[in-house]
DNA sequence: AACGTACACTTAT
DNA sequence: ATAAGTGTACGTT
């Protein structure tokens, strides 16, 4: 069975993926879209939908290479939550910085959400645009407020 | 707020 | 083999 693409919507970009059944083999952002379907997960992440993309698997995550252990690390926050890159260091048993290399080259962002990796004083950095983490950050939180909410949660609860 | 340096791992030469 | 480059962190000034 052959690797499948193609690409969805997410806010002013479109997301584009490689993939055979389970296994993601890349993902980017970029400003036009290809035909054809994406993993179902993948799908409804996209639709502002909270979703646990741990059942999506990449070549990336195996291994016992630092970067291996870094991806493992970051697909451990769960969605609506960040750490930074000395947390995940920690963890992943190496340094805050090879964590930033691992990140900005992973292959399936989403997927490995390095968008909810952050510095200890600010966002930190994203390619190919900030603007992307910025707005999948603020979704997850928005999200996961009306999560809250729906689930009859008071504000005072949640403080 | 700006600057220097340690840190560890990958990629390029 | 070795140097350079990182989406950092932290201490000092």
């Amino acid at each position: 069975m052959a690797v499948t693409s193609g690409s969805c919507r997410f806010g002013l970009w479109y997301v584009r993926v490689e993939w055979r059944g389970d296994t993601v083999y890349r993902v980017q952002f970029a400003a036009t879209g290809t035909p054809g379907d994406v993993p179902g997960p993948l799908r409804q992440f996209c639709a502002g939908r909270p979703t646990d993309l741990t059942v999506l698997d990449a070549p990336a995550l195996h291994g016992d290479e630092a970067y291996a252990r870094i991806y493992r690390a970051v697909r451990q926050i769960p969605y609506g939550k960040t750490a930074t890159y000395g947390e995940i260091a920690e963890i992943a048993r190496t340094h805050p910085r090879v964590v930033g290399q691992a990140m900005a080259r992973n292959p399936v962002p989403l997927v490995i959400p390095c968008h909810r990796v952050i510095a200890a004083d600010g966002i930190g950095g994203f390619s190919p645009d900030i603007a992307i983490k910025e707005e999948l950050l603020t979704m997850e939180k928005k999200a996961v407020r009306k999560l809250q909410l729906d689930s009859g949660i008071t504000q005072s609860e949640t403080q």
